[in-house]
DNA sequence: ACTCTTCATTGAATCGTTTTAACTATGCAG
DNA sequence: CTGCATAGTTAAAACGATTCAATGAAGAGT
């Protein structure tokens, strides 16, 4: 069916297999006469390098695993774009892998890429999984946690001061006025969630008037958002502020504050502000205000430090650390000139 | 480096090559003990299996190739999702990859899939790709439209009816009084946005008092809406509604008429419809009415119908259809109760 | 005329897995 | 106790591209 490999090719040009995979990986050890010769043949017979056999031989693929969070996420798509673009003027695809936050298929996809010996792993892990990534790195794929530091730091990681983000985040709220905060986000096993807390709570704490509330979700989505938003707005004391941990749960809680039959208006009664700034985000029912995140920067540069390791496996590690940036938009600020 | 192999499995636990290989793919065959023995060793040296050599032994490999017009588009990742869903319960992979509506892209992923000689691929095509998807057909790779009918049919596929969809947008339009209206979509090459403006033609049509101009982008995303928006809300004289031929691009055009200096009041002055229902619809400044697909179910459906086709090369084509559905809220309806 | 280079091409070995036909016990019936 | 099925295991032959040492041919230098 399939059926014509550099064998046929050679049959047909008169030549050897040898030359024929020259013609395409070293066009300039060939006459050039030959080479025009093979082509044609190639052409003629419609043949199809099996990469399988190639990859067989060479040791490992032309390809890229990427590992996200959630392919629904904008930002993880902008991740997942920036680092495409950077792998395509080397030749690389990216396989892109959802594990939807959950361990189970986080490793599976691992194990797809170990199998088919992927040039080199990016991922956003769920939980710890140093140990899965050195077995990795034993085998010769390295690996570059992207939006998450590894504990060890013995992984290279690109990242972005989530710690800071959050601070960033209630600071503002603070400035605005808010003193009864409530942060929803979740699982907190997520570092990033674990993190904006974290930022958070410092910011409370320098603020003895602010009282910061926890409201966990199991997943960072618009229907858990949704959720969570529908609680809150039924409570008799309603917060004055409220902190997603990131733009889908803000979304969400955006949708629920804001059904009819709820009189909850934002950001009068009370103000929300997101997480990663994604594109719908100028374009929520009240403008969301948000931390922006660098996403196709961090997907390129990931991109860039796994390459390094590829050509010099025993560099030291690499840490690149991105700041994040605060965009104020109407559902903090009334007066807010809405930044597209 | 990465060297672990049957071979040295085969040594440490005292057996042959075959008996490791049986063990992993037909334990029946092999007497309990000797499994029991052999995946001690594979635990213990860490082997794990080289899919090249699989693949380049068994033809083909367990992947299947998904080609999208644009992943930041949530209702492309939703259809991934659902052949994601579908193709984990084969034990296959979905490797997607994004043409953003780059006819060379598109090539290059197809030529990926082919060279990786994967299962079958899964496309939502941008120009007319029939010849293209013979060859890989002639290779035993069979494909199946995504979202889109193939010209002679040839070839299996997927679809929503987007002209009765579009039909659908612009008859509600003219329901909620609105008689001249701008289709704001392109490339018209996307079979798509070219169904859905012959829809909304026929609507129009239909309905003698309502004049129906076409605005033509060059892409179907939240930016090129916006810069479409911009230049109508600058008009002297505005149309009373916009049929966007996505989602995306209701958005860009939302954000337009709705930024400060601009005096257009969406649905008052201008009624807004889009097209996909995207999760982010519901969220939007003005909850958007749209066109909901099931967009999870086409994935799911359309992998389906490859299995089928892997397993009986020679069945004719199926073509699955489904129906698009109106949901209204408040972007063309001021008193729509919005659904959520 | 001879050797020495250079350039083009070849043939064989290699990568790691799966499969198939052949082989060896072991048990059982005649 | 011979013959035979059966279960378990093995060794060897694929799969298709790449690479490398070896070969051949043509030109340059003496």
């Amino acid at each position: 069916m399939s059926g014509v490999s550099v064998k046929d090719v050679a049959r047909h040009a008169g030549v050897s297999v040898g030359t024929v995979s020259n013609v395409m990986n070293h066009p300039s050890k060939v006459a050039p006469a030959t080479v025009t010769k093979v082509q044609q043949s190639i052409d003629e017979l419609g043949f199809v390098r099996n990469d399988a056999a190639r990859q067989l031989r060479d040791g490992h693929s032309k390809t890229v695993g990427l590992v996200v969070l959630d392919v629904r996420n904008p930002f993880f798509t902008d991740v997942a774009r920036g680092a495409e673009t950077r792998a395509a003027k080397e030749g690389l695809s990216v396989i892109l892998g959802n594990s939807d936050e959950d361990p189970a298929r986080e490793q599976a996809y691992l194990e797809l890429f170990e199998q088919q010996r992927s040039h080199g792993v990016l991922i956003s892990p769920i939980g710890d999984i140093t140990a899965r990534l050195s077995a990795l790195r034993a085998r010769g794929i390295p690996a570059v946690l992207v939006d998450r530091a590894s504990p060890d730091r013995t992984f290279s990681s690109v990242t972005v001061d989530d710690v800071a983000g959050g601070r960033m985040a209630v600071e503002h709220l603070i400035s605005e006025g808010r003193t009864r905060v409530v942060f929803v986000g979740g699982p907190l096993s997520i570092r990033q969630v674990a993190d904006r807390l974290e930022g958070a709570e410092l910011a409370a704490r320098a603020h003895p008037e602010t009282s910061l509330e926890v409201v966990t979700l199991d997943s960072l989505s618009v229907i858990a958002g949704r959720k969570a938003g529908a609680e809150i707005a039924a409570r008799a004391e309603l917060p004055d502020a409220i902190f997603a941990a990131n733009d889908l749960v803000a979304m969400g809680v955006l949708q629920a504050l804001m059904l009819q039959g709820s009189n909850v208006r934002v950001p009068e009664d009370i103000a929300l502000i997101g997480y990663d700034d994604i594109d719908f985000a100028a374009a929520a029912v009240v403008p969301l205000s948000s931390i922006r995140q660098p996403a196709g920067m961090i997907g390129h540069t990931a991109l860039e430090i796994l390459l390094e390791e590829v050509a010099n496996p025993d560099a030291s590690p690499r840490h690149v650390e991105f700041q994040p940036e605060l965009v104020v938009r109407r559902s903090t600020s009334a007066s807010a000139v809405d930044a597209v």
